[in-house]
DNA sequence: TTCAAAAGATGATTTTCGTCATGATTAAAA
DNA sequence: TTTTAATCATGACGAAAATCATCTTTTGAA
């Protein structure tokens, strides 16, 4: 479904989310101990969302990483879309190059209610919702 | 979602069940020709299939592939099962080792509605039904 | 200036994808 | 019956992509 990079990238992003205000930045060694991931991989992937504008990022000691915007204004479909790309969203199951209603595949009509329940909860479940499950103690970010 | 080895099987496991009773065996020649794939890549893939039961082999001249069942009885879930496993229906979304009701990761409650439509999706779509348009012209197993 | 932290470059490892050569089987031809 | 050729089966190999690590450079606060 995710590469790992993404799943790494929500799970980041989530721990993120989960901090109060008054921590205004946090360092990869934390976060890639929170969300138990290769450091060095994380640190990639945190490059990425800092050029996506999910992140802000600051060097230097005491740098770290802060969110962009609001945890409410932040949805799990554009941290997918930076990592993964629109392949998710726009791609063809069977992998034809050209999959449209014009030109389906397969599966292409069974598939696209499952692409659109998919894109729908991930384009409107925010990161605040799901820091809220973990700040919460109902959810996990790691095993 | 699906690797690349399963769109091939699902679109070789479509092409075998839109020939009509009287082939009663295909080459894999025409079947990577007709599903656009590459010919070795395929000849791995069907073995698979061949061996989980859900396609029949004959060697020789005139040899080929056959369907082990009915088109009726066979659904698109058994031939992602075959190449990919389970971890489509069982895996985390986020990568957690253990992730369950009672440890959920930070989004499982979400992605078990997601997942649960898409098994019951896949369970209950038949090759005979995915054929059917194919061999009405309405869908096409290439671009 | 010093030093901690992110950024960036590069390389290693693993997995997936794909090819090739060879063997085994069997129908068809001789 | 014997030979030939077509076809699937198998294993070794190679290419490409994803994943993960190491090292150097840049930044900026103390």
């Amino acid at each position: 479904m995710f590469s790992k990079a993404c799943k790494y990238a929500i799970n980041a992003m989530t721990y993120i989310a989960t901090l109060p205000k008054e921590r205004d930045r946090v360092g990869l060694k934390e976060i890639s101990k929170e969300i138990n991931s290769p450091e060095a991989f994380t640190a990639k992937i945190l490059q990425v969302l800092v050029k996506d504008h999910l992140l802000t990022s600051i060097k230097g000691p005491n740098g770290g990483f802060m969110m962009r915007g609001k945890s409410e204004e932040i949805f799990l479909g554009q941290i997918v879309e930076a990592i993964d790309g629109d392949v998710l969203f726009t791609g063809c199951a069977l992998g034809l190059e050209h999959c449209n209603g014009h030109h389906p595949c397969a599966v292409h009509h069974k598939f696209k209610a499952i692409r659109d329940h998919l894109a729908g909860m991930l384009m409107t479940t925010s990161l605040k919702e799901v820091a809220f499950g973990i700040n919460n103690g109902t959810n996990f970010l790691r095993s």
